[in-house]
DNA sequence: ACAAAGGTAGGATAAGTTTCGTACGAAACA
DNA sequence: TGTTTCGTACGAAACTTATCCTACCTTTGT
């Protein structure tokens, strides 16, 4: 199997695979039998999908694997918040020019938060205002 | 062609698609030959595909449009707010766990934000005090 | 030792996305 | 009036994504 293509920036994750690092973010290092294990208590997936998936973020430089066991143990290459870094990042930019403070008044606008949530964002805001 | 799949709920853009319906939020209803202009002016992108893309984004049900003039003028469907709710809550839900102010808080650790941004958050949520 | 269970590898396949070539009609114009 | 330009329609092709089947190896347990 082909690995890490070393030259080209890590792509982002696609949708399936958006699942299975949330797995691996919140549980660490798994096997592909854990990941499969806690996807299956949302949705169906065969096993052998799963493995397949994680060959290919591997192959995709998404994941990095312990080959030295026989139930070999998958790892994300980059941080969790790096990765979302990423995402918000285009997300910000597709949608809102760019303009990270549009999308904030969006989602105060536009949900309800609870009222610990907006204390921990006010003292934030107070923090950085410095 | 096929139109409008009525009973089916309008599904959530792809990325090409959503580039189209930028520059319709942007400029209103227009013609194809308006649109594939502008986004030549991001990238090359020949005036068939965005025909094809449109076209398909009216049998989906994204677009509407008015075929009175030879010049067809496509109009989206949902208001531009609505989309934008939607994919939010989806990014928010796959992403932050539904947590909408684990989202504002990354947003506002993670960019710069002017302080007339800063301010108008301020303000909005004081509203949300009351 | 042998069967069962559990692991990886590697197609194959189906569906969705994106792009564009070709055909052809309507309009503009020389 | 004839040609060039601009428009739509249709289909094909290339790619990506997602899923699963089959083969085969290793470990476990009887």
């Amino acid at each position: 199997m082909k690995q890490n293509q070393p030259f080209n920036p890590i792509p982002e994750p696609t949708r399936a695979e958006l699942e299975i690092l949330q797995v691996l973010w919140e549980f660490g290092p798994s096997t592909v039998r854990l990941v499969n294990d806690k996807l299956n208590e949302q949705r169906d997936v065969n096993y052998t999908s799963t493995l397949k998936q994680m060959q290919i973020m591997a192959d995709k430089g998404i994941l990095k694997r312990d080959e030295s066991q026989m139930k070999h143990i998958y790892i994300p290459v980059e941080p969790e918040q790096k990765t979302k870094d990423q995402l918000l990042n285009r997300f910000v930019n597709t949608l809102y020019k760019g303009s990270a403070s549009n999308l904030v008044m969006q989602v105060l606008g536009n949900t309800e938060t609870s009222k610990e949530d907006l204390d921990a964002i006010k003292q934030l805001l107070k923090k950085l205002d410095q």
